[in-house]
DNA sequence: TCTGGGGTCCTAGGACCC
DNA sequence: TCTGGGGTCCTAGGACCC
């Protein structure tokens, strides 16, 4: 999509500009890690001219639904893991050669949205990601690995040559106590016996020996379960001191979360809000409460849970502290369809009446956009201290009309 | 000065029940 | 001085995922 920053050192950063999020191979080679402090590395990218990019979640989101739905097209059982992962079920179409349907994925998707991807294929989800890593790492495999066609002592060679760590599941705690066993590739973890996984690890991990064998036990999710908990949080922009500058960010928060729970028809039976002080900053009086309370009847009105939200950051705030961080979260999530009146509220006109208003909010938000209608707040003309910080932001060119890329003819 | 956000699952331990 | 057994539910914390 950006062929001018082809080869040059780019990276991505998290909100606010915090942390290194994503690197491009250019970057990886001078050894920054994942998740390094943007501010910590000035000086490195002045030296390596690094040009970096805020986060644009708008533009990632629609690229991602691009490319999901050309995949689409290969298989009806998709499973779409993350923005930028999906699994594709083929046991409906057995007699397919997979090799093939992999080159035909990546230069379908190469020439229709411009973006490289890789291909791998196994017996399970484990084996296929395990395919995958090796699709995109080794170049001599031109971005496809399917491990269905091999033999098992090919299987067993190129297992050999995986770390444990580059298995799904494997993160460096259990890495470390693996390899003190004298488990260090994904051959050995394979070649394991399950039930010593058991003991002395966890089932998680079982499953992880198991899948590696070829026995599926994580099943394909083709619709994304409902959330039993939504979270909405953020670091602000600048730090804020005062209760009701606190009041706004929270009530932002509480609004986009309740969007959330009515989108998968939910209602909610507690409410969670903390703030935070800078944990970076030994100079500082450290303070991190939270308080959580049960709503005498599970709801999704957004004026219900904000006004709950705010008498719980009333209870928590101590004046004094430098925050620099606020969440919100709902939990005891249930489907709106079955939720229990409380014994003397009737389920009233007021009631309903709400309902109906919440429809026309979220409408109004799908038309006009986040904060066309709003809660009650003291913070429209307000300068928002704690309004995210985006300095470098790419253009959003396939969702805003005036980043729309020009051709020249 | 500046250090991300949003999830799930599992386990252990405590409170409580009969 | 002696102090069961089996179960559920809840919470906190760890570990992991992207």
């Amino acid at each position: 999509m950006a062929p001018h920053i082809e080869k040059q050192c780019v990276v991505v950063l998290s909100n606010n500009d915090g942390c290194v999020v994503a690197r491009s191979a250019e970057v990886k080679a001078l050894g920054v890690p994942m998740g390094m402090p943007w501010h910590q590395m000035q000086e490195l990218a002045r030296q390596h001219r690094i040009v970096a990019y805020s986060s644009n979640y708008t533009y990632y989101g629609d690229m991602s639904r691009r490319v999901m739905s050309v995949l689409a097209q290969y298989s009806p059982d998709q499973e779409i893991y993350s923005v930028d992962e999906c699994f594709l079920d083929l046991t409906r179409q057995p007699h397919i050669d997979l090799a093939v349907m992999g080159q035909s994925i990546r230069q379908r998707v190469k020439q229709w949205i411009g973006l490289p991807v890789s291909v791998g294929a196994g017996h399970t989800k484990t084996l296929a990601k395990l395919a995958n890593h090796v699709a995109k790492k080794r170049t001599e495999r031109s971005g496809v690995c399917d491990l269905t066609t091999l033999d098992a002592g090919a299987t067993a060679a190129l297992l050999q040559t995986i770390g444990v760590r580059d298995v799904w599941g494997v993160v460096r705690k259990i890495e470390e106590r693996l390899v003190m066993q004298g488990i260090v590739t994904a051959a050995d973890l394979r070649n394991t016996d399950p039930a010593i996984i058991r003991r002395n690890f966890s089932v998680v991990l079982e499953r992880t020996v198991r899948e590696l064998n070829g026995v599926s036990c994580i099943a394909l999710e083709d619709a994304p379960p409902d959330k039993q908990q939504i979270i909405a949080s953020r670091s602000f922009g600048a730090p804020v001191y005062e209760l009701a500058q606190l009041a706004e960010p929270v009530r932002a928060y509480m609004t986009r979360a309740a969007e959330k729970l009515r989108r998968q028809h939910s209602v909610a039976g507690a409410v969670g809000v903390w703030i935070e002080t800078n944990r970076f900053r030994d100079q500082d009086v450290q303070h991190h409460p939270s308080a959580t309370v049960r709503l005498p009847e599970s709801t999704a009105d957004t004026l219900h849970l904000v006004h709950t939200a705010i008498g719980l950051l009333r209870r928590i705030y101590r004046s004094g502290h430098r925050y620099v961080k606020a969440g919100v979260m709902l939990t005891d999530i249930r489907p709106a369809a079955l939720q229990q009146g409380s014994l003397f509220a009737s389920a009233s006109e007021a009631t309903e009446k709400r309902a109906r208003l919440m429809t026309v909010l979220d409408a109004a938000t799908a038309k006009w956009g986040r904060g066309a209608i709003a809660p009650g707040t003291a913070g429209f003309s307000a300068p928002r201290a704690w309004a995210m910080k985006r300095a470098a932001m790419s253009p959003a060119y396939t969702t805003r009309w005036s980043d729309l890329p020009r051709v020249l003819a």
